[in-house]
DNA sequence: GCAAGTCTGTTGTAATTCCAACGTAACGGA
DNA sequence: TCCGTTACGTTGGAATTACAACAGACTTGC
């Protein structure tokens, strides 16, 4: 395996466990590497959920399509995180979603059978492991539930507030960057692109924030 | 303890576990047993999650409210099932729902801890009861993708369509009941009650579906 | 039986959003 | 430089929703 062993070791998955001994566990996982391109289709919907992925370089979005084609990102995923383990560890029949290459990425697959079933080489880690996913599981659990709170506001301005309220909250700063251009972040809420534009220049001209790009501060009342 | 066992024999949490290692099981986790009336707050908003719940009768909900005093029902949670455990998980330090009873109801808490820290006694079951909650946990991921499967379509008439397809298809059948009332519906799909009861009217009309109180059934194109 | 409260469906109006179309700016390649 | 592409902002009309108010059906308790 020619990658780099940089993303893994910041992994959450591998919390816990010492570079030392992530070699020989690596070697139990039988991971599995690929390359995409941006924009190339990382996991299918329909698929049935076997392997889980850890991204190693680039950007992979979860996409959800209704049958009009409405685009929906339920999240975004950067390096050291992982995707899909939801579908494989809740058993479904097929993947609900897409995984779409937001840019050049690298990923690593994991078979979740190998990760709960005992084995001789690597018992002492799967207890660890195990409480590594719950802890990764529930922290999007979590996640989930905010962008449930942000979508579940009424009008575009109050989902705008209540989403650049949290992103400051987490860049402990009134001065942030986000992860989403325009046309993202309006699937990310859940709301039209040009109306949520206007929106953000009325709350300019209101003195509520200032932005460039990606750049946003939010200022005092 | 003077509750019955009937609900925790059935809860996920204990999949693969006999009856005859649930007792001793249980005396090391050393579960509260605690009863509410119905309208009573079983965990508050900011404290900290140290504890999970477990269902034993009756019916609670999961509550977030904004400051203008919105209320979304993020979820709702019968006998056998977990709630809160997400946050014990994630380590977040105050709560950001609220719990409430919907019903008069039982439950048994338990710290986080105790499921997670070795122990002489109960070695043997931890790393079952981990992968049951990891297994819990995903479960709960996947049914708030759904939901915001849901809540992201554009119109009250797709969120209908939406949400009864997806309970059709749980109930395997076209006739089929929901948990909720026409207002705990609206608050879960973020719609308006009125405008929610207006459009279910027209469905009607149209003979898309027919309904009476909670039941419902959708007919063939 | 009666009263109070709850749940549900209906309606009209005001407010908001969606949608389509367009103009501008920035960027990269031929 | 020219052209094509992409991202962002703006605008006006059509569609949808929120909101408030009300009426009927149904409980629940007295």
């Amino acid at each position: 395996m020619n990658f780099s062993f940089s993303s893994l070791k910041r992994s959450a998955l591998f919390n816990g466990i010492s570079e030392g001994e992530l070699k020989p566990l690596l070697a139990c996982l039988a991971p599995v590497f690929s390359r995409y391109q941006k924009g190339a289709s990382v996991l299918l919907p329909g698929e049935t959920p076997t392997r889980f992925g850890i991204l190693l370089s680039g950007e992979v979005r979860i996409v959800k399509e209704d049958y009009f084609g409405n685009r929906c990102i339920l999240s975004s995923v950067g390096p050291g995180d992982l995707f899909a383990e939801t579908f494989v560890f809740s058993e479904a029949k097929a993947l609900p979603v897409g995984v779409v290459a937001a840019a050049d990425s690298e990923a690593l697959f994991i078979d979740g059978h190998r990760v709960v079933s005992p084995c001789k080489n690597t018992c002492a880690y799967h207890s660890r492991l195990i409480f590594n996913l719950l802890s990764i599981v529930s922290v999007k659990n979590v996640e989930l539930t905010e962008k449930i709170e942000h979508t579940s506001r009424k009008t575009t301005r109050e989902k705008l507030l209540s989403y650049l309220s949290a992103q400051a909250e987490k860049a402990g700063s009134s001065a942030f960057t986000i992860p989403f251009d325009r046309q993202a972040l309006a699937d990310y809420l859940g709301v039209e692109r040009s109306a949520m534009s206007a929106e953000l220049g009325r709350l300019r001209d209101e003195g509520v924030l200032s932005f460039h790009k990606n750049a946003f501060e939010l200022k005092k009342n």
